[in-house]
DNA sequence: AAGTATATACGAAACCTTTCGTAAAGTCAA
DNA sequence: TTGACTTTACGAAAGGTTTCGTATATACTT
């Protein structure tokens, strides 16, 4: 997270910065055709947003073939971190333990994440003290 | 979570609902003014706001007196639920696990904190087993 | 070469949220 | 009762996001 001025994704955006996280460098069509697996929208409007998006440096863009491609231009993590902080004050007033109680109270986990989870406050205790 | 159609409150709303779950029922007057604790927002802004909320269900008002009370008319933990819910699915692609370690890596817990979720992931491996 | 398909570019409509000006009505004090 | 003040109501402007129609260019097929 070395940049300043983070720009915050909206949600469409997000959507498609999701895709490419996960699927790596990809088109236009690609994306909209993942997209259009579980809600309908047009190929121009797909077109339209990621355009926006490789303005505001949210991806990056090759062009060197008529069919462009596109990346993720910011990292999921800075991301993520980013979102986690204005979500966290926005809607628990900034106490990051209700949002954790509240997230393990309500979402299945696995005993092995539950196990993961308490090896990391473990370890976060002994660097601690 | 009784109920099944569950609006999404804008941030501004949100910031509103927030006074009113700490405060109680309170005035027009009485939001703007901690509103502009922090920043500044017209009176007849937040009052379109408070509005705008009754409408949406968001919020109750007593119109008895002239001035009216509003209330939230959402419960927090529904709400926080609710955003939580789909935060998680648009960030974290619904990892939960993954949401709670960086929250835990990158705010600052207490040691108290980190033992009362300790307490929470153990009584859930108990009950789980 | 003509016709079909697929790509990008552009602009504007549609929609939502936030902001505020103005009007109308109620309250209070001199 | 008049004037200053406060309140709600209303509507519309301003700003941002999402959607898509249309134009234009490029490639592919027969």
């Amino acid at each position: 997270m070395t940049d300043r001025k983070m720009i915050k994704p909206t949600e469409s955006e997000l959507e498609i910065l999701q895709l490419l996280w996960a699927h790596g460098p990809s088109t236009v069509r690609f994306v909209n055709d993942q997209l259009n697996e579980y809600r309908e929208v047009g190929y121009t409007t797909t077109l339209k947003l990621m355009q926006i998006m490789a303005d505001k440096g949210l991806a990056r863009r090759n062009t060197e073939s008529r069919t462009h491609v596109y990346s993720a231009g910011v990292s999921e993590s800075d991301t993520q971190e980013h979102l986690l902080k204005k979500f966290l004050d926005a809607t628990f007033r900034g106490s990051a333990m209700k949002l954790v109680m509240q997230t393990l109270g309500n979402h299945e986990t696995s005993p092995e994440e539950l196990d993961e989870i308490k090896a990391l406050i473990e370890k976060m205790e002994k660097d601690n003290h």
